[in-house]
DNA sequence: CAATAAATTTAGAGTGATTCTAAATTAAAG
DNA sequence: CTTTAATTTAGAATCACTCTAAATTTATTG
């Protein structure tokens, strides 16, 4: 799990990355690190953000969330090929992912091992290793 | 990986499933079962019959995909956000994703082992666990 | 084989998430 | 306070995919 951020942390994050602490980037961060881990698609934090009394765009939440992932406050979980999710924890970990309810849970990454890796392709390193867990609702 | 199957054996497996082994499914499962396994996307599959003379429309691509997948004939890989691939080998194992190209590589299940799975979530079981290695190209 | 019923295919319209565009606003620098 | 560059935004555009309804094909039955 992430350690909370305060507003001025993040606006030195956001800094370190070249982007300038607006009051959208910041009201977003607020959302995304204020309450520990989450996972959002966009239309989820835009109606959070809308709710919560941030007035945001769709598009800035968009490039918000992209950005964010490019300066590595956030991480890209590819789960559902109809909206992509984001994750507010860049930490080593997986996920339970409900196919039902399309909930997103953590798994600590000790929970799986890697082996060695064979027919890598030729000259590629590995950026990541994603494991999803896909549950469904037990028949009762 | 899968035997190749012969167009009997195909429009056999077809009708156990509930579907008729129609011109347009038959010339699919062709592209998709005739030469070991594959990893496309509608849009390559779609290209690929038309290019090799069998008339299909896109529509019918992706109506057969799902049908298949359905029928346990496919399985739907999610790697990338934008696009589905499906991949014609439907044993288990995981795979390599390059992240420049976009090509799917296999890996043999053996590679990853999954330990105990930790919080778990209340009344669900696993349907599937999904390993997708990213993978970029080595700065040289 | 002919007639009928049911499944399938398809072109083209529709959808929904996401991206793009270009104008208006805002932050940082001087 | 000006100037400059970054940012935001509404709305248009895009792209993968799905839906619709009509035309075609497959299977069934007489």
């Amino acid at each position: 799990m992430n350690t909370p951020r305060n507003q001025e942390t993040l606006a030195r994050a956001l800094r370190k990355a070249g982007l300038r602490p607006t009051r959208q980037r910041l009201s977003l961060a607020q959302c995304l690190f204020a309450n520990g881990d989450r996972h959002v698609t966009a239309e989820a934090l835009y109606a959070e953000a809308v709710a919560a009394g941030y007035p945001v765009s769709l598009a800035t939440v968009y490039n918000t969330l992209h950005q964010f992932t490019g300066a590595g406050l956030l991480r890209q979980v590819m789960v559902d090929t109809n909206r992509s999710y984001f994750d507010s924890n860049t930490s080593d970990h997986h996920h339970y992912f409900h196919e039902e309810t399309g909930e997103l849970v953590d798994i600590p990454s000790h929970a799986v091992t890697v082996g060695d890796l064979p027919n890598m392709p030729e000259g590629a390193e590995v950026s990541r290793v994603e494991v999803v867990v896909r549950v469904h609702q037990r028949a009762s």
